[in-house]
RNA sequence: GCGGCGGUGGCGGAACGGCAGACGCGGUGGACUCAAAAUCCAUUGUCCGAGAGGACGUGAGGGUUCGAAUCCCUCCCGCCGCACCA
């Protein structure tokens, strides 16, 4: 009978339709956490736009192998999905087309829906959800209200970034250098009452907590970079003639006795005040207008040269009572620390650029470790721990790192500073002047003030609109009927909060309504989630390395303080899947032409060579660029192992591993348990895919190498490759383990393998001379080293590489070589 | 500037103190075929050599070690994040 060809446009559909008929990937809630082992494999859930492209397919492929792997070693795994479905660009194709951003979603996700199913990804379809259902915000409302009552979330001006060509404002990473990423118009920034999440009140709870967790050390670096806790001291500078105290945050307060001047913020609201009836008041009004006016392109520009301007007037240093001068200048922002500083041109390369410019006394106060002078045109920054202090009077002598201690504690008792510590993370912006988004429970009541909307209203619904173009105010402002409403509290006139919620509020605690998805009674059962959270293993793309993953972890740590929860972060471990690239090696792009489509790719060769593909290509935490020929490679592959079950298939011969094989059955049954412990080590130890998919690859291979072989041992090797192949190919594995076996794969347990079959009795001992190979010889497993040195010793290569030579010593490594050290 | 990652055949990569290049792609030769596709087998780091074999080889240089792609130091190159953050 002639093989049938290998046809994944038949197997898969087939397969597919079993686990949707039989909801094979369902599980209960109902289960006892003390009988069962329960895990939580999530991918990060998209956002609906079109359909889903090759990195989709790479992250779900990733997250379905570990999912499967999971199950497959007996524990309960929750896999669910869901759509992150608010957002900017269904927004933007209803200005266009007037269609609403419901309606086009609602059909990404059908097309996102279709193509899941058609992967074959094991996905627990009954906790589906998409953030943009009322059922589903309700409880971001809810949760809005929470904090918002604890006074996490609140309202207070600041400055924003504005796009004056769409009228909204963005959210910083939707500024690329300095300009709207959608239009490519330069942005402003704008002082406008916002909402924001205290998450400054977690910075240091945020830092902690990343010791806790198991995530890539490149992600945690990113996270300490943007919370950026520096410590430091805040030290008293005060003029004396208009009677005021200036603190400013220093994290070198050893250098404080090289404080020559003192620079203030544009934005500091006392320049004005310092500079009145000075002859520097006219240039000063000049220099800030400028400045405030200055792209943040131009402004953030560290290469320009320093400008700034004298206010006219001297703060004492505390430490020696010099007066030293004011100036107003650019380099220094408000947004951090205090808004002025003591500028140490010695030991600041920006306060030594503006000394030069300005021509002010540079003076050393600490000299480099081995007594040599520090260069004359640049600043001296470099600090090791043995620089000592010169010039600073009783502390004089003192090591940089004692310096600080000893001049903290004297600016501490004298009452003029103390130690600080200062943070880059500011508080998160979480307001939007736009329509697609969850609105924000608040109402503006005339008598009471904000009063957050009662629980048992919720949620406000989004109310339909017919004009969604942003007119610098929230499209929904325009909707008065649903604007206009009596305060909950007094029964007064109000009006709704008409902004709505960054997406990213959404996405930061969608993980814990997966658990609980149809619960109408509140967010989650915390005994359900308990059972769940947190997450084990979470997947998903780098660039979400710094907000989505802080903005979750804030979540959790408010909540579990609320005590709605009772963990303190929300993914226990993480794997940052790279990028795939387009064939050129370039990011994939509909200009550059190099864009590969999965549907393209699954259609022509099936979702299991495209899914195994993906993940046999590089380690998945790498970059890697598509290649036709590589996916050509495994369907090959897949080809090779599906005409071996062709050709076993059918006898009702089973499987298992026969007894006492010897020959080439010995072989294959030896390289089959060589291949479970390998793939099994590569999935579950490090997720490298790539040489477990290679390891199955060596698996097959080695069957068609011995064609001979005892029948029973080419089906239990066979059956072995498939069970092993499933994580990355289910359709084709369950269809040669059924044919061979007559049983599902997903419903038996991952293989172990057998000890006795891992070892072998001879193995290939390695003979050096001075550390080269010079033979190989077989050898006895386990012999000892005197009989493992004679054998080496009389190997042709080790006596033509000795002859003459004094053998100086023997190093002997069991089961693996010898190396003989002449002169 | 600060922080992180990386540099191995023609290509993607493997090995992560002990045989460098597993596995795949690509190349070459062969089998099957009227032919092609598909499939199967062999071969494939570089140089020298007819061959046996030898020398060289993991960005550069140094070190530790019996032994280094792997550990340590110095440097070069590339990528990513943050950045006038005091």
């Amino acid at each position: 009978m002639a093989d049938r060809r290998y046809e994944p446009s038949q197997i898969e559909p087939k397969w597919q339709a079993v686990w949707e008929h039989e909801r094979t990937w369902e599980v209960s809630n109902d289960l006892d956490p003390d009988e069962v082992e329960c895990s939580y494999v999530l991918e990060m859930l998209p956002y609906p736009s079109g359909e889903p492209h090759i990195g989709h397919l790479k992250n779900y492929a990733l997250g379905d192998a570990i999912a499967h792997f999971h199950r497959r070693c007996g524990q309960r795994v929750l896999h669910p999905m869901g759509y992150d479905a608010f957002g900017l660009p269904a927004e933007n194709h209803a200005i266009k087309t007037g269609i609403h951003p419901r309606e086009a979603t609602n059909r990404s996700i059908e097309a996102y829906r279709h193509w899941f199913h058609r992967w074959g990804i094991s996905i627990d379809w009954s906790r589906e959800l998409a953030t943009d259902e009322p059922t589903y915000y309700r409880w971001t409302q809810w949760i809005f209200v929470e904090l918002f009552k604890r006074g996490l979330a609140y309202r207070k001006e600041a400055a924003v970034k504005w796009c004056p060509n769409d009228q909204t404002v963005l959210a910083n990473e939707q500024v690329i250098d300095g300009r709207c990423e959608r239009c490519g118009h330069e942005v402003e920034i704008r002082q406008l009452e916002q909402w924001f999440f205290r998450i400054t009140d977690y910075a240091d709870r945020l830092l902690d907590g990343l010791d806790e967790i198991d995530w890539p050390d490149h992600v945690k670096a990113m996270q300490r970079n943007w919370i950026g806790r520096s410590e430091g001291a805040e030290v008293t500078f005060r003029c004396e003639e208009l009677g005021v105290d200036y603190p400013v945050f220093t994290t070198r307060p050893d250098t404080l006795f090289g404080a020559t001047f003192f620079v203030m913020a544009p934005e500091h609201p006392d320049v004005f005040k310092l500079a009145a009836g000075t002859e520097h008041e006219q240039h000063v009004h000049q220099y800030v207008n400028r400045a405030l006016t200055e792209s943040l392109e131009e402004r953030g520009d560290a290469e320009k040269p320093k400008t700034g301007v004298p206010l006219g007037r001297t703060v004492t240093n505390p430490v020696n009572g010099e007066q030293i001068p004011m100036f107003v200048a650019d380099y220094v922002l408000m947004e951090y620390g205090t808004g002025a500083i003591m500028a140490v041109p010695a030991h600041d390369q920006r306060d030594h650029d503006f000394a030069r410019a300005f021509d002010l006394p540079i003076r050393q106060v600490i000299a480099p470790a081995d007594g040599s002078d520090p260069p004359e045109d640049t600043a001296f920054i470099a600090h090791s721990a043995d620089e000592v202090l010169v010039n600073s009077k009783q502390f004089s002598g003192l090591t940089s790192v004692e310096g600080r201690e000893a001049i903290v504690a004297w600016l501490d008792r004298e009452g003029l500073g103390h130690g600080s510590v200062s943070y880059k993370l500011r508080d998160w912006l979480i307001s939007r002047q736009r329509y697609w988004g969850c609105p924000i429970p608040i109402i503006h009541c005339e008598r009471c003030g904000m009063v957050p909307v009662p629980e048992d209203d919720l949620p406000v619904e989004l109310p339909d609109i017919d004009d969604y173009q942003p007119r610098g105010r929230s499209p929904l402002a325009t909707a008065e009927d649903w604007a206009q409403i009596r305060c909950p509290e007094c029964g007064g006139r109000g009006r709704r909060e008409t902004d709505t919620m960054d997406t990213f509020v959404d996405s930061s605690w969608y993980f814990m309504r997966y658990c609980d998805a149809r619960n109408d009674e509140q967010a989650w059962d915390p005994r359900v989630l308990s059972m769940w959270m947190p997450v084990d293993q979470y997947i998903g793309g780098v660039e979400h390395a710094i907000l989505h993953l802080m903005y979750s972890r804030f979540f959790v740590k408010a909540l579990a303080d609320m005590e709605l929860l009772e963990f303190q972060e929300p993914f226990q471990a993480l794997f940052t899947q790279g990028m795939i690239l387009g064939p050129d090696g370039n990011k994939m792009s509909s200009s550059k032409g190099n864009v590969i489509a999965p549907s393209t790719i699954v259609e022509r060769y099936g979702a299991d060579a495209a899914r195994t593909y993906i993940l046999f290509l590089a380690p998945a935490e790498q970059d890697a660029a598509w290649s036709d020929s590589g996916v050509e490679g495994v369907h090959r592959f897949l080809a090779r192992l599906w005409r071996l079950g062709e050709r076993m298939g059918g006898e009702a011969a089973g499987a298992d591993s026969p007894p006492d094989p010897d020959g080439d059955a010995l072989i294959l049954v030896r390289k089959a348990n060589w291949a479970i412990e390998k793939v099994t080590a590569d999935i579950g130890g490090r997720f490298a895919f790539n040489t477990a998919i290679a390891a199955i690859m060596e698996l097959v291979n080695e069957i068609y190498r011995h064609p001979e072989a005892d029948p029973a041992a080419r089906r239990f090797a066979t059956a072995t490759a498939a069970s092993l192949v499933f994580p990355f190919a289910p359709h084709l594995a369950c269809e040669v383990y059924e044919a061979l076996t007559g049983r599902r794969v997903w419903e038996t347990s991952w293989p172990d393998a057998d000890p006795e079959m891992l070892q072998t009795d001879t193995f290939e001992l390695v003979c050096q001379v001075n550390g080269k190979v010079r033979d190989r010889v077989s050898a006895p497993s386990g012999a000892s080293k005197d009989e493992l040195e004679q054998l080496c010793r009389q190997t042709r290569g080790v006596q033509a590489h000795m002859d003459g030579h004094e053998v100086a010593k023997v190093v002997v490594v069991p089961d693996k070589l010898v190396n003989f050290v002449v002169r």
